[in-house]
RNA sequence: GGCCACGUGGCGGAGUGGUUACGCAACGGUCUGCAAAACCGUGUACCCCAGUUCAAUUCUGGGCGUGGCCUCCA
């Protein structure tokens, strides 16, 4: 029973110990709350979830403290809330009010703590000011940056040296920066911008500080896993890494980075721009929760994924197939060792998901609910749109239907049948009555 | 331009130096008044080129394609 991870650090699969198996250390970078969030933004929740779900199993529930944050002050965020004419502070409660409800549609358990990079302030200063003292940070017209020329070995986790970076940069470089990859730390607010008063002035956190601080409040100096998108290596990882080793001097923040890989839709890159840019809230009107959340896992976190309609339709049957059996509604979560030692394996979830498929022909429906139940499948497959849709004249046509059938009046019974199709109803006839579904 | 991933049958997708993955769809059959559902049965794929090897989808090199980061975007 040993756990395999992906650790970007070394870029290979390594066995993983806790620092402390009675407290086992989980951050996952969490959503920046100004609008819905999307399909993308699904993906590190989810398969996170799922790691959550397994560390518990293996370590115990209490033993295990998963910490994934709200950025809640932001420059988009004030971008947004600007261009709504409403508070900050009603913006941002919003989003995450929203965020949280998608997110609890999809079977995702609440983290052990959700801090907010507002409520988070003290914890940076303080971190800036050991930056300062080390000499790893300068202040320049009024802000402070880290100085990347204080840390021989910056760039480790995405695996540049900083000539390259320089080489490669195409951005300006701000004029009171010593080096073009110093980062900000602190940045001056000025007039209604929402800022903290500090030692450097009134002013504002920079990006990755936050998750410095938060990490540190919950987790401490150096902790077991930290996780999210794979376009959070650089820079926003690279610098929390770089921040907190220098404020603490460790030699590691996190001992495992994970990133999920990007997601596509229907063939494309997702884009405002585009027409596939898609929110949890529009599919969760389409489709149940579980489906999303089965789709999603469907595909190796690691591995690039495309997001389409044909395979949130397979997902539905499959999980349909899944729940045909009576015993569908387990009672207690248990994995299935076979289903359990694939996620073993750097989270091998199309794997565990053929296991769930074996357990099915071998007609162990038990071990198949309780190990769906384990993975956060909780059997309600209730279609949302059947909310939005007038019930009484479908049955009322079913009624109908169903004395032409009794008078063995063929004609009239798929006539009523065929109105129902071209309504978009199908129909299914059982020994028990006639039940219907909405066409997808 | 610099750095980094990925490329498997109609679709999704695991895995492996030599043996049928699996699932969904499709097709045939059973069932059904006819359908749908359900059940039974059927499928030999690994981007291109070169190399290593007795043997490569699996290793190495090159190419092509798609995508990510370098622009506070998961």
């Amino acid at each position: 029973m040993t756990l395999r991870l992906h650790n970007t650090l070394t870029r290979s699969k390594e066995l993983f110990a806790p620092l402390d198996p009675n407290n086992v250390r989980l951050y996952v970078c969490g959503p920046t709350v100004y609008d819905f969030a999307h399909i993308g933004n699904a993906r590190p929740i989810i398969v996170f979830d799922v790691l959550f779900r397994l560390l518990r199993a293996l370590y115990g529930p209490e033993h295990v403290t998963y910490v994934r944050n709200v950025t809640d002050v932001d420059d988009k965020i004030n971008a947004r809330a600007a261009e709504e004419s409403i508070p900050i502070r009603e913006l941002t409660e919003r989003t995450l009010d929203q965020f949280n409800k998608d997110v609890g549609s999809l079977g995702v358990l609440s983290p052990t703590f959700e801090p907010r990079a507002t409520e988070t302030i003290p914890e940076m200063i303080d971190i800036i000011e050991r930056l300062l003292a080390a000499g790893c940070a300068y202040e320049a017209q009024g802000h402070v940056l880290f100085d990347v020329s204080s840390m021989k070995d910056y760039g480790q986790l995405s695996g540049r040296s900083l000539d390259e970076m320089i080489a490669g940069a195409r951005v300006e470089v701000a004029p009171y920066k010593n080096n073009p990859m110093d980062f900000v730390l602190w940045k001056p607010s000025t007039g209604d911008l929402p800022g903290w008063e500090s030692p450097w002035g009134r002013g504002r956190p920079g990006w990755h500080i936050e998750c410095s601080a938060m990490s540190w409040k919950y987790l401490g100096e150096t902790f077991d896993i930290h996780a999210g998108g794979i376009d959070l290596v650089f820079p926003h990882h690279e610098n929390e890494l770089a921040q907190s080793r220098c404020a603490f001097s460790t030699p590691l923040m996190a001992r495992v980075w994970m990133h999920n890989g990007f997601l596509q839709v229907e063939g494309r890159k997702m884009a405002k721009s585009e027409s596939n840019f898609i929110t949890i809230r529009d599919l969760l009107a389409d489709w149940p929760g579980e489906v999303l959340r089965f789709n999603m896992l469907r595909t190796h976190y690691r591995q690039p994924m495309d997001w389409t309609v044909r395979g949130l339709e397979e997902s539905l049957r499959m999980l349909t197939g899944f729940y045909s059996s009576p015993e569908a509604q387990a009672v207690e979560a248990r994995l299935h060792e076979s289903v359990r030692e694939p996620l073993l394996d750097d989270l091998n979830t199309p794997e565990a998901i053929n296991q769930l498929h074996d357990l099915d022909k071998q007609g162990k429906t038990r071990e198949l609910a309780q190990s769906l139940k384990a993975l956060g499948f909780a059997g309600n497959l209730a279609d949302p749109r059947r909310e939005r849709i007038d019930s009484g004249t479908i049955e009322a046509l079913i009624a109908k239907r169903h004395a032409a059938r009794a008078a063995r009046n063929w004609q009239e019974s798929d006539r009523i049948r065929d109105e129902l199709l071209s309504m978009g109803i199908i129909l299914k006839d059982s020994k028990h009555g006639t039940s219907w579904e909405i066409k997808r």
